[in-house]
DNA sequence: AATTTCTTTGAGACTCAATCTCAATAAGGA
DNA sequence: TCCTTATTGAGATTGAGTCTCAAAGAAATT
């Protein structure tokens, strides 16, 4: 069994839930693919390799996957959510194109730091942050 | 004529559209508020002064506002978007409390440059952004 | 002031992402 | 294999936001 699989089943083990077909097709989707995937996408790619699926099923599953810090959502500011995978994945944040919809990850210590001594400053606990350059790339320019 | 009214007056003109009692309305709630608030309590808050509005209308001349950036939209994760005016109001972003709401507002030039580095060295024209610090406050810890 | 033109309004239909329902199905322990 | 209980999925539902189009009204023209 393979290193990923070991630790889907391990997450479910501890939430109590059962290994399933389709939580396994989910959960390969999305760490097979270093993209930024919207659920539909990765619904529809389930179903062309011919696992049975349905929409309800694979947003429960991110829904795990999220709760366990495994995916990461990712809000473009139109349409739907996009998600990607936090396996291997240093911490980063996003540039949008509004035109094209292309993505880059980008990450700079000195920001987070930053934003830790905002947090510090008004008295919060900080959980997660959100933090979107959204523009023209050089395509769309 | 008050000043602000002036303003709404001359945009309006701008856009080559119409002065009416619910574009006054609308715009009123907005400039004498300086909480961030949600359409429909914009909404609710004129028809509780007795001017006929609809949501469609509320949401329409918001729209006329945020295109004049007279106006901000604040996507706080959950639930509706929230508007804040722009009036004699410095840039700032925000940091939000997960549990009850609280919204406090935060500035950092550091930060600030820092964006504007990242999008040159990606190549983007930098449009707008979000930055949202999502926490607890003091009173939810 | 009356007429004409053309924008605006608003009730409710619609969209779309996401969630919920609940009967049928399947996992996994005994 | 059987039994209990979680899971699935088709389709209904939700909720924010947008759209439609006939009626109302603003502004220009006479």
């Amino acid at each position: 069994m393979s290193k990923g699989l070991k630790r889907l089943k391990k997450i479910l083990h501890n939430e109590g839930l059962r290994f399933t077909s389709q939580r396994e097709a989910v959960w390969n989707e999305i760490i097979n693919s270093d993209d930024h995937r919207e659920a539909d996408e990765i619904y529809m790619a389930i179903k062309q390799k011919g696992v049975s699926v349905s929409r309800a099923t694979v947003y429960r599953t991110i829904d795990v996957l999220l709760k366990n810090k495994l995916v990461r959502k990712l809000d473009v500011g139109v349409g739907p959510s996009k998600f990607e995978h936090k396996i291997d994945a240093r911490h980063h944040d996003h540039i949008i194109c509004i035109q094209c919809g292309r993505i880059e990850e980008f990450m700079i210590d000195k920001i987070e730091n930053l934003q830790d001594k905002v947090a510090e400053e008004y008295g919060f606990k900080l959980v997660r942050h959100i933090h979107q350059l959204f523009g023209l790339c050089e395509n769309c320019q």
